[in-house]
DNA sequence: ATTTAGACCTGTCAGC
DNA sequence: TGCTGACAGGTCTAAA
C-alpha cells in the first residue's frame, strides 16, 4: 500500500516525535514479520538502543539506532497493509485471545487498548472523561488489532506495527551493512540525481511497457501502483507504451509528473483508502485528489472521456483512453 | 532474457 | 443469510 509519499510522511512524523527515545523492549506477535535477524536475536539486540535519526529510502522507513559503540539500522517495509501507530503512555496490551481462541489469535494478534497520540493532546478511546474532540473521534481505534510487532519506549510510549495481511517486513542490521540491507534500489525520484538524462538512460533498451518499468524498484525506487498511474496520466502516456519508445518531450513530462504527483501526495498526507492511517491514526486525504487511480467509469478531468481500467503485469491500471493514446507519437 | 503465474495473507464488496 | 469470486498500497520465486 504505502508508496513513497506515505512512507515519507510517516518518516517526518516519527522524526518529530521519537528521536532521542530509547527502546526498552520489542515484542513480536508474528515471527515472519521480522526478516532479520531471527525474532529472538532481534529482540535481544534492539533492547536499550537509542533512536538517533529517522530516514526514508524508496518505500523503506529507516531508523538509526545506537547503543554504546554499536550502531544499527532498523528498516521497515509496510508492503500492502503495514502501518505504524504511536501510542501515548497508558496503553494496555491484551493477549488473552491467545488462550481464548488460538485460531483468531493467529490472524488478529493481541488487542491494544488505550491512548493514541494526537498532535496536541492525548485522548482515551475507552470510556471515561470525554472532551469535545473525543466526541468527534470517540470510536476511532477503540481497539487496535493486527499488531505484528511493537516497540516499547522507556518513556512509556509504544510504537506499533500493525499489518492485517502480514506482508510487511522489519529488519535490524549493523549500520555497516546498510548497503547490503537496501541493495538493488534505483533512483530516488525526489533527489537531485533524478535527472532527465538519468531517466532516459535507465529506460533505454527496455522493450517492456512503461507501467511495469515505473513499478520496477531497480529503475526508480518508490513509485507504486497509485502514483505510477497518476504520473502517466499527467504525462499523457499510455501505460502500455514500450519504455524505450518515449520521446524526449514525453520523458520530460513524465519526470515532471512523477515529481509532481509524489510531492502532492506528501503534502496531502498520503493516499488513504480502507486501512491506511498515519502515526496518529488519521487518514491521508490524497485519495480525493487522485485523477485516475480507481476512477474507472468516471469522466477524465481534462476531456470528459470515461477513465478505463486494464490489467498490466497483474496490477490494475487506470488511464484516460483519449488523453493517453497508444498509437501515434 | 523476459514475461507470467503463483505465493504470501486477510478483509471487503458485488453478485447470485 | 450465505457462499463464491474478484480485488486491494508490494515483492519474491519458480515455471514457461
Amino acid at each position: 500500500m504505502p508508496e513513497l509519499p506515505e512512507v515519507e510522511y510517516t518518516a517526518r512524523q516519527l522524526r518529530e516525535t521519537i528521536i532521542g527515545a530509547t527502546i526498552q523492549d520489542a515484542l513480536v506477535f508474528w515471527d515472519r514479520t521480522i526478516g532479520h535477524p531471527d525474532p529472538n536475536d532481534f529482540r535481544a539486540e534492539i533492547a536499550e538502543l537509542r533512536i538517533e535519526e529517522v530516514r526514508r529510502r524508496a518505500k523503506y522507513l529507516i531508523v538509526d539506532l545506537a547503543g554504546g559503540e554499536q550502531k544499527y539500522i532498523l528498516t521497515i517495509h509496510r508492503r500492502m497493509t503495514g502501518n505504524l501507530l504511536l501510542l501515548a503512555p497508558g496503553w494496555e496490551l491484551d493477549t488473552s485471545l491467545r488462550e481464548r481462541d488460538p485460531v483468531a489469535w493467529n490472524t488478529k494478534g493481541p488487542i491494544f487498548h488505550g491512548y493514541t497520540i494526537r498532535r496536541t493532546h492525548c485522548y482515551s478511546t475507552q470510556q471515561g472523561e470525554k472532551t469535545e474532540q473525543d466526541e468527534e473521534k470517540k470510536d476511532f481505534h477503540a481497539e487496535i488489532g493486527y499488531c505484528r510487532a511493537c516497540f516499547i519506549l522507556e518513556d512509556g510510549r509504544c510504537l506499533l506495527f500493525t499489518d492485517p495481511r502480514k506482508f510487511g517486513r522489519i529488519e535490524l542490521w549493523p549500520q555497516e551493512q546498510e548497503l547490503q540491507a537496501l541493495a538493488g534500489l534505483g533512483l530516488e525520484p525526489l533527489s537531485e540525481a533524478f535527472t532527465l538524462e538519468e531517466l532516459q538512460a535507465r529506460l533505454a533498451g527496455r522493450r517492456g511497457n512503461i507501467k511495469q518499468a515505473l513499478l520496477n524498484q531497480e529503475i526508480l525506487a518508490g513509485l507504486g501502483n497509485i502514483y505510477a498511474d497518476e504520473a502517466l496520466y499527467y504525462a499523457r502516456i499510455h501505460p502500455l507504451r514500450p519504455a524505450n519508445t518515449l520521446t524526449l518531450e514525453e520523458l520530460r513530462l513524465l519526470r515532471e509528473g512523477i515529481i509532481a504527483v509524489l510531492t502532492l501526495g506528501i503534502e496531502h498526507g498520503g493516499t488513504s483508502f480502507s486501512e491506511y492511517r498515519d502515526l496518529w491514526g488519521e487518514a491521508g486525504d490524497n485519495f480525493s485528489h487522485v485523477q485516475v487511480y480507481q476512477q474507472e467509469g468516471k469522466p477524465c478531468q481534462r476531456c470528459g472521456t470515461l477513465i478505463e481500467r486494464i490489467v498490466v503485469a497483474q496490477r490494475s491500471t487506470h488511464f484516460c483512453p483519449t488523453c493517453q493514446q497508444l498509437i501515434g507519437e
